[in-house]
RNA sequence: GGUCCCAUCGUCUAGUCAGGUCAGGACACCAGGUUUUCAUCCUGGGAACAGGGGUUCGAAUCCCCUUGGGAUCACCA
């Protein structure tokens, strides 16, 4: 019997899960389903310092939202479960020290001492001898006695795997081929840190070879770091698994997509505004005073966002999350992402989770970097909502609406609102965008003196402002206030004062209500509107731009 | 800098492993058309095998070199 394929996902819980990491779980979960396997999720939260339960529930949240879910991990949900938990690393303390007394027995451990500064200086040596840094060994010549007497002091240390000689390490990855490496080129590296936790190389292969881990799919930024971790497992005696690789995703200026990247963003404006302090009642002087002291101090999440809206940019959308709420649709999402760096062939493109479990293979993964494309990625999130049904595009923008746009989810006329903008509508923000004059108050409504809006009111033979008193009293009377007397009205009002030009009337009642030139059909916009805001809008912007029939 | 990885239209890619149709598709772009705005939608168009050597009757495809890009070199994962 063979044994059944088991992939797994092992995030870190800093931040938000980003499209990378999202693209690399899509990949394990697509891969397990594939062949009828098993996807387990680990959360890897060894790093006390930067791991948060607010972010693990983030992640879980997130994966969710894209609807890949775990068969064993951590419990979420009615999701995860299963009998080789603990699934989140920092509870699995006693079994890493159980594995490294493994370790210590064959004599493959050891402790060392130097501090971390003393190791920079090496470091910067290496580097400005043009040489790779490795580290000295220097621990290793400690007697027994010295070494257990700096225990005893309590004198901080690591602890150490002590690489086995040998000839070239070479591994198969299932994208990448055969890599191999001289293991000169392989250090003592760290197992276990000063803080008593397990360093990420020693609790991936603890918990991937216990947890029955059989493919390892992963980002080409570990690719180096397989070579650590074969040596580990061969230490231990865990079967290897098989590896694949796969490149990591960039942006269009070909820099790496990071979580930094918001950062980055927001130190740029910074600067090139030369701002100096925090805007008003945006985030606290501290944190901003910690974030400028070093590019190394990130802005927090909650942080970032607010001082972006303070300064009035968009932060580029990197995470999950933002996709989300930039109104995209998950089954888009998890279908573009795929697209970056798999193809079914086929010409094939567009296709849904089941399409993908179907046909996905790792033979077929590209092994060169993609850069992401948020126009493709915008043009099938289109596609998807206009084969929405109707129904189905009401309650979908509705769930979005009440989570991020509630102004909209009690709108009176929902459900025209949603019918209004379906066609037009490439995500779901869209919709509150081009409809935002709704839930505007009529005495708000404001006209900028653009192009288009000129054009509409002022220029021509007869102004579009000149046929607004008509436009008033035509519609003051109408009695039924719905799409077809509005459209009917505003045609008998073409053929009587426009030459039966329709746009010559639409046009200008729009702008007038809408503040802008673009709204839905003029008859879904002003019966979303009402007859008594529409003849308020009409009246205040026949008032204000009356100052141009002055000049 | 050491080590490792990668290289087809602007972008994502098919074609490469088993050399042999004007190098195919999608997004973007450009030009027309439909449309009361916007967005759609329809038709058409331009657009690539990084460069140089080999091997071969024949190379995007196999080999080598160059160039370019990237990852990594932590008590982060």
């Amino acid at each position: 019997m063979t044994t059944k394929i088991k992939t797994r996902f092992a995030p870190s819980p800093t931040g938000h899960l980003h499209i990378g990491g999202a693209r690399t779980a899509i990949y394990c979960w697509a891969f397990a389903k594939a062949n009828d396997g098993e996807f387990l999720l680990r959360i890897e939260d060894t790093d006390q310092k930067r791991s948060s339960d607010q972010a693990t529930t983030g992640f879980f949240n997130d994966l969710k939202w894209l609807n890949i879910l775990w068969d064993e991990g951590p419990e979420f949900e009615g999701t995860g479960g299963g009998d080789k938990g603990p699934y989140y690393q920092s509870q699995r303390l006693d079994i890493y020290k159980e594995q490294l007394q493994r370790l210590f027995d064959a004599g493959m451990a050891y402790y060392a001492f130097e501090t971390a500064e003393e190791l920079g200086e090496e470091r910067k040596k290496a580097r400005a001898e043009k040489r790779a840094y490795r580290y000295n060994r220097a621990s290793l010549e400690l007697s027994p006695e010295t070494v257990q007497r700096y225990l005893d002091e309590g004198k901080p240390h690591v602890i150490r795997f002590k690489v086995p000689d040998g000839g070239p390490l070479t591994v198969t990855d299932c994208v990448v081929g055969d890599v191999t490496v001289e293991r000169s080129e392989v250090d003592d590296f760290v197992i276990f840190k000063g803080d008593g936790f397990p360093t990420y190389h020693f609790a991936v292969i603890v918990d991937d070879a216990l947890m029955n881990v059989t493919h390892i799919i992963r980002g080409q930024e570990h690719l180096n770091n397989t070579f650590k971790h074969i040596l580990l497992q061969e230490a231990l005696g865990f079967e290897r698994p098989i590896f694949a690789h796969i490149s990591l995703i960039f942006n269009p200026d070909g820099s790496k997509m990071s979580k930094r990247d918001k950062d980055k963003a927001l130190r740029k404006y910074v600067r090139d505004n030369n701002i100096e302090s925090p805007p008003e009642t945006c985030i606290s002087s501290d944190a901003w005073a910690n974030w400028q002291s070093s590019k190394d101090n990130q802005l927090d999440t909650d942080d970032a966002t607010k001082l972006a809206l303070a300064l009035g940019i968009e932060l580029p959308e990197i995470n999950v999350d933002d996709f989300k709420q930039a109104g995209y649709m998950p089954e888009v999402l998890l279908n573009y992402l795929c697209l970056l760096g798999w193809s079914p062939g086929n010409d094939v493109e567009q296709f849904d989770a089941d399409f993908l479990v179907e046909t996905f293979s790792l033979e077929r993964i590209v092994k060169s970097p993609a850069k992401f494309d948020r126009a493709k990625l915008l043009a099938f999130n289109l596609d998807a909502l206009q084969k929405l049904s109707s129904e189905e595009f009401e309650a979908r923008l509705l769930a979005w609406c009440q989570e991020y746009a509630p102004e909209f989810s009690e709108l009176d006329k929902f459900s025209l609102f949603a019918s209004a903008n379906h066609e037009r509508s490439k995500t779901f923000k869209d919709a509150t965008i081009t409809s935002s004059f709704l839930i505007e108050d009529d005495e708000a409504v404001t006209w900028p003196e653009s192009k288009p809006v000129k054009k509409a009111l002022l220029k021509g033979e007869v102004s579009g402002l000149s046929r607004m008193p008509a436009i008033i009293t035509a519609f003051k009377e109408l009695e039924v206030w719905n799409a077809e007397t509005i459209d009917g009205c505003l045609h008998a009002l073409a053929d009587e004062i426009a030459d039966g030009n329709l746009g010559k009337v639409a046009q200008p009642v729009r702008i007038a209500v809408a503040g802008g030139p673009v709204s839905p059909p003029i008859g879904d916009t002003l019966v979303l509107l009402g007859k008594e805001s529409t003849i308020t809008r009409l009246k205040r912007c026949e008032n204000y731009f009356s100052k141009y029939y002055e000049l």
